[in-house]
DNA sequence: TTGCTAACCTAATCACCTC
DNA sequence: GAGGTGATTAGGTTAGCAA
């Protein structure tokens, strides 16, 4: 797939939900799980080509698609380690599990964003670092890009925020200590 | 009330770009 | 190559909803 491609749009599933943070819970029909799990049974780590087919498919977001990947590799791996430790009982197996071998698909292509759209996102961020959803759908919609990359963006940007300020109170003590050795 | 699971989180890492 | 940053992952928590 080429980076050149526009978003999909992603359908507003969240008119209704202006009352809380949350984005309304997703409640997926027999048949849309039907596919979803043949797709997982093919791979668990479907590209963000194969997601948005998925997301074409049974009529949902492929950030929604994504999101029901993750929590189901979870669930599936803990079961996975459940039945791995009942063999070990049942066999005293030394062999290591089988490392997970996913050839890697496509990944989605990078955002790049304006300055005009990280001074918004900067902005909204000092305000608030954790957006509910009315506010990244307003966000998004402001600076012309989905909902799930202000999400994520919000994500990397909180995560490289504690690092920062770790590593600021780090050197404050590094910096204390000197201080003290000094005296 | 409980179990299931979508939504969301952090932390680590990958991947790509710019300098 | 190093640093910055968007995308993806594992693994954990929160909360809506059906039984």
């Amino acid at each position: 797939m080429s980076c050149g491609a526009s978003y999909q749009t992603e359908k507003s599933e969240t008119e209704t939900t202006a009352r809380n943070q949350r984005r309304s819970r997703t409640k997926f029909t027999e048949d849309q799980l039907n596919i979803l799990i043949k797709a997982f049974n093919q791979t668990p780590y479907p590209g963000y080509a194969t997601k948005q087919k998925l997301a074409l498919e049974i009529n949902t977001e492929e950030s929604r698609i994504q999101i029901w990947f993750q929590n189901r590799r979870a669930r599936h791996q803990v079961q996975e380690r459940l039945e791995h430790e009942k063999d070990l009982e049942a066999s005293q197996d030394q062999d290591h599990p089988e490392e997970k071998i996913h050839g890697r698909e496509d990944r989605r292509c990078r955002t790049s964003y304006t300055s005009s759209q990280l001074h918004t996102l900067i902005t909204a961020f000092t305000n608030n670092p954790y957006p509910g959803i009315d506010s990244r759908e307003q966000l998004a919609k402001q600076i012309g890009v989905p909902e799930s990359r202000v999400q994520i963006w919000f994500q990397n940007r909180r995560s490289r925020f504690h690092v920062q300020k770790k590593r600021e109170r780090d050197e404050l003590l590094q910096h204390k200590q000197d201080q003290e050795r000094n005296l």
